[in-house]
DNA sequence: TCTTAAGTGAGAGTGGTTCTCACTTGAGGA
DNA sequence: TCCTCAAGTGAGAACCACTCTCACTTAAGA
């Protein structure tokens, strides 16, 4: 299993983390937002660093950016915390699943740990997986030496 | 990986579903309808269900009653559905997973396929995985038979 | 029986998310 | 440079799962 960032979508331009061709100023301030973002945030979180940069834009016009985003796969569900979804930018395609870091928040990409054992032990028991759904919570290589080192 | 029923705790007597003493007849209509459920089941299907045996039994009586059965550990949630939370009767205490049936709905108990590889591996890029949450979704045993049959 | 705290039903409240509607605006074509 | 029109917007109502409150009931131990 390998982890690395997810965030090389910080560098793509606004529009590519839409699937729509149309760009509006509001669609724009989210999407800078969004890469600015250095971790996890739920829609509320967004919202308000959003208006703080443009006040103004409507929190409707937040989650349809989000649903826009999450359409174009830019943008990624890792969990939730305190009923809300918990949102993340994610530039890879691949099947993986994410690390979100307890003390930071920080999102990480990790190779699938559902191995070829894990599906056949499955079927030995007579059953298929088709499908899966993982969160991994841990601490971020950051936030470790950043505690080693004080 | 091994999977077995999750369903020992169809046979325990109702009162043991809970973690408290004290006995209603709504609890006990509630916990003989959970025990009756063959698969995973919203809030709102298990009140329809309740209801449909004792008419009356309010919602927010089967919600306090799926939260003391969740704290009791004899109730677990194994995904959503929705929107809604998607719960099953699960007698097993050991650290596992579950995998939801598509086709039926039914839950299996499953042993965690997060194994000390993975951990080392994510160990290796940094990261300290502490805690994790896995869904896995398929077709069970009896569905697979039955596709099979016919 | 009595006491008492746990449990109950009804319904209001909460909070995240989605929908509606009238209005605005970006982008492509003439 | 207009014109058209569909996509996008803001405000706020609506929705929905879930929780809380409150007066009342009841199970269980003394």
């Amino acid at each position: 299993m390998a982890a690395r960032p997810t965030h090389s979508a910080r560098s793509t331009k606004p529009a590519a983390l839409y699937g729509s061709r149309r760009m509006s100023i509001q669609r724009t301030t989210i999407a800078t937002t969004v890469q600015a973002m250095q971790r996890a945030f739920t829609a509320e979180e967004l919202h308000r660093a959003v208006t703080a940069e443009a006040p103004g834009i409507g929190l409707a016009t937040v989650y349809r950016a989000i649903g826009a985003m999450q359409s174009a796969g830019s943008l990624v569900s890792v969990g939730e915390r305190d009923g809300s979804a918990l949102l993340a930018l994610c530039a890879r395609h691949d099947h993986h699943h994410h690390l979100v870091c307890t003390e930071c928040g920080a999102v990480v990409a990790i190779d699938c740990p559902i191995d070829d054992a894990t599906v056949r032990a499955a079927a030995r028991s007579g059953h298929l997986v088709t499908d899966h759904q993982i969160i991994l919570y841990g601490i971020c290589a950051d936030c470790r030496t950043q505690t080693e080192g004080s």
